[in-house]
Parts: C-alpha cells; sequence; structure tokens
DNA sequence: CTGGTATACTTTGTAATACAAAGTAATTTT
DNA sequence: AAAATTACTTTGTATTACAAAGTATACCAG
C-alpha cells in the first residue's frame, strides 16, 4: 500500500557487487581510506581496485584526492554525501528485502 | 583473532547480483516458487530469468521441476539444502560486513 | 652513479556476465 | 485456420570484472 514491494525495488548496481560492498563498507568506516590500504585490505590487484573505484567515482559516490607523502603520490577516496545516502539506502533496501520480508 | 576479517570474506558472487539476491529472497520465502511467478514479480525478461536460473542450479543452489499443469508446461524452483545454506551464509556474512564492523 | 627492486598507480586486453530480441512449441481465442 | 497468448530457451551483443603489462618515481646495493 506504501511504495514499492521488497520485489520490485533494485539493489544499486553500483554497490551490489562483491569487491565494491567491500570498499563501501570501508569508506563509510572511515573518513577517508587511501589506495594502496584498499588494496592491501581487501586483497585486491592494482588494475581491478583502479576499476571499481573508477566505478564509483563515476558514479559520484566517492571523490578522490592526489598528494605526496614522503616523497610518494598517495590517493585517498572519500565518500560524497551522495555516495553516504545511497549507501544508507542500499542498506535499508537490503535490511527489508532479505532481513524482514 | 578467529578466521577472517569483514574486509577479507567474499560475498557469494552467485547470490551477490541484483537480479540474483531478489531471487535469493523468493526462493528461500517459499517452498517452491514457479518461473511466471518470478518473472512477473521481479519484473524481469523471460530470457534474463532464464540465464540467473541457469547459473543458480549451475551452482547447485537451486533445482528445477518441469510439469504440466492445466496442459501448459509449468517449471517450479526450490532452493537445494547446499543453496539454503549458502544463502544464510551470506546473510551472516552481509549482515557481519555492513551492519555491524 | 647505475642496475635492480619496490611503490603507486593507470591503461589495455580478454574472458565472463547480464540482458533483451528472436526463436520454439503448444494452446486458446476469434 | 489465422492470430494472439503462454511458457519457456537460444542467440547475439554491449558491458563488466579482472589481471597482465605499462608508466613513473623512489630507494637501495655494489
Amino acid at each position: 500500500m506504501a511504495g514499492k514491494t521488497v520485489a520490485e525495488e533494485l539493489l544499486d548496481p553500483v554497490i551490489h557487487q562483491p569487491v565494491r560492498t567491500r570498499i563501501f563498507a570501508c569508506l563509510a568506516s572511515a573518513e577517508e581510506v587511501s589506495f594502496s590500504y584498499l588494496k592491501k585490505t581487501l586483497n585486491l590487484s592494482d588494475g581491478n581496485l583502479t576499476t571499481h573505484m573508477k566505478k564509483i567515482i563515476e558514479a559520484g559516490y566517492a571523490e578522490m584526492k592526489k598528494e605526496f607523502v614522503n616523497n610518494r603520490p598517495m590517493t585517498t577516496y572519500r565518500l560524497t554525501r551522495k555516495g553516504q545516502r545511497a549507501f544508507e539506502r542500499y542498506l535499508r533496501c537490503l535490511k527489508e528485502m532479505v532481513f524482514e520480508g
């Protein structure tokens, strides 16, 4: 009677993917996270991480900062407000779909 | 201290996909579910549903039954025990990853 | 000071995926 | 008996996910 049924709700495909859901969980748990940290913690290949981050950024869900620390390039990512909202919505949707309903 | 960390746990790629997670939620909520019902409820094209079900069956997570009802073919699906366990494990993993951690 | 190893990425090539359009087959309607 | 409907499956294709190879700089070791 109110809105879509569980089954009709789509799970955001930018977030609902094995690697990216883990990336979101990481990003959501910290202010900002570095490329190297993500790569090591999530055990991803460089190329794979880059492409996933590219996709997340393309969706406007995260932003990238590039700087030098100890004479080495360092890329850090953080969720945008839009990304935070998308993730929250995703979690509500998931919860309703598989933990209730 | 016990087992993998959240970030290391992989989300089962057979389940963690926008359409298939919805299929699993449906399958888990009933004894068995027909092709037509899934198609209508989840609003999927015939071809798309077939390929997703094929993949789920290939993984040994569901089985297919074909019969005739009112002179019409009727295909029904149900989770196997293996599929039930995989889904439960998936839910635990998800929960830990995004609702706790 | 130069050859090798390491860090921090990005680009490129490719196998697998997700999807709809087209195909098959039987059945009911007109 | 032609046309439309139901119930699928197969096929064609654009997109995706991934790792291997590439780029660029820094840090040793001899």
